[in-house]
DNA sequence: ATTATCTATAGATCTATAGATAATGC
DNA sequence: ATTATCTATAGATCTATAGATAATGC
């Protein structure tokens, strides 16, 4: 019974961040505006979430899901490029309505990623690193970087090219997303530099 | 005589609040504690700087000068993996004694990159891009994308990449760096994906 | 006289903490 | 009786603005 309530108090409030977050902008928005919205005291809000960024990481975890849960559905031996370009599908499904926050959510997960080294507290990080793994062991991954190194990275490039997406939402995610999937996979070298390796 | 001491007054202040980010954290530390440093009121810091990002965006143009001086002392007919690896080394001998500003710089850069879309305003973009441009031109770059977008990608992975980096600053950034613009180039793709393409 | 640089300060907002209320466990 | 959830509030810090001072331009 509390717990439900605390539940319920909770996701009120989060909800009525995330609003005001959207309306305001995160670092310009008032907390008693939230609070307000969400019909607590703005001690409340602080009971549940410590700061604004703690707002943003719950929403990252939530975005975190339906990519992790999409991989998780493939086969082990799914070819790599299929894994990559069903990781772009599931977060340009997420992202492409939400522009707005796209970039705040890129800081904390950017600050995120420098303190907390755990990659068990984020479910996709270590999912996608395991099928990384197994691309490294069937050849289809270079030998140069350790396949985790290589995950990281791969997850970062697809968060920069959202950012940079989301300061001209015109074109489509999805489509920017797979883009940067085949680029990671090919590399940018041209022809002339391609030959020669 | 006007102009001599404001700039004076400005760098002081910039640099206490350099000391002040580095010792409490950029979200950490108290204005008063910079003016008190610089020997100044708080509003004599505001009146500078409107908020703590302004003093880092100062850092970020000031990080980008030596990069974008490196850049252009190369002929123009330099071949294209050297001009990436001038970059990475430049960048390098820049952060490599400032690892705990980094992921704050690195945050307003990505503000930035989201809000002002003037390439004027950021000399080293656009000197890189020009590079680019001249190496897509030789063949040296992949078609797929225009040069201007994979430049802004690249130095968006090096920012990455030193931010991984600034979590464990143990391995030589430089290497790091080097690393990173090869695989930028060459692609993650392993052995058996390569010779399929 | 005008303007740029800097200061003093009022009001807004945040952070930390003591306290109220109602659910839980014994 | 104890504890979890939430509120009220004091003190800290920030933001906006009116004002002081000294350099500049006429």
């Amino acid at each position: 019974m509390r717990d439900k309530q605390r539940e319920e108090t909770r996701r009120r409030v989060y909800l009525a961040a995330l609003e005001v977050f959207r309306r305001d902008g995160v670092a310009g928005c008032r907390i008693d505006d939230i609070a307000q919205k969400a019909e607590v005291s703005r001690s409340a809000f602080y009971f549940h979430y410590p700061t604004k960024d703690d707002v943003l990481i719950e929403l990252l975890r939530e975005s975190e899901r339906p990519v992790g849960k999409a991989v998780e559905e493939l086969p082990l031996d799914t070819p790599f490029e299929k894994v990559l370009s069903t990781v772009a599908a599931a977060m340009a499904d997420f992202w492409k309505d939400e522009p707005k926050l796209l970039i705040d959510v890129a800081t904390v997960a950017l600050r995120l990623n420098s303190v907390v080294m755990d990659r068990e507290a984020e479910p996709v990080r270590g999912i996608v690193a395991e099928r990384f793994r197994l691309a490294a062991a069937r050849n289809e991954l270079s030998p140069v970087l350790p396949a985790e190194v290589l995950s990281d990275f791969f997850l970062f490039n697809s968060l920069a090219a959202m950012v940079a997406w989301s300061a001209s939402p015109g074109l489509d995610l999805e489509v920017a997303l797979q883009g940067v999937a085949m680029l990671f996979l090919t590399g940018a070298a041209g022809p002339k530099l391609k030959a020669r390796s």
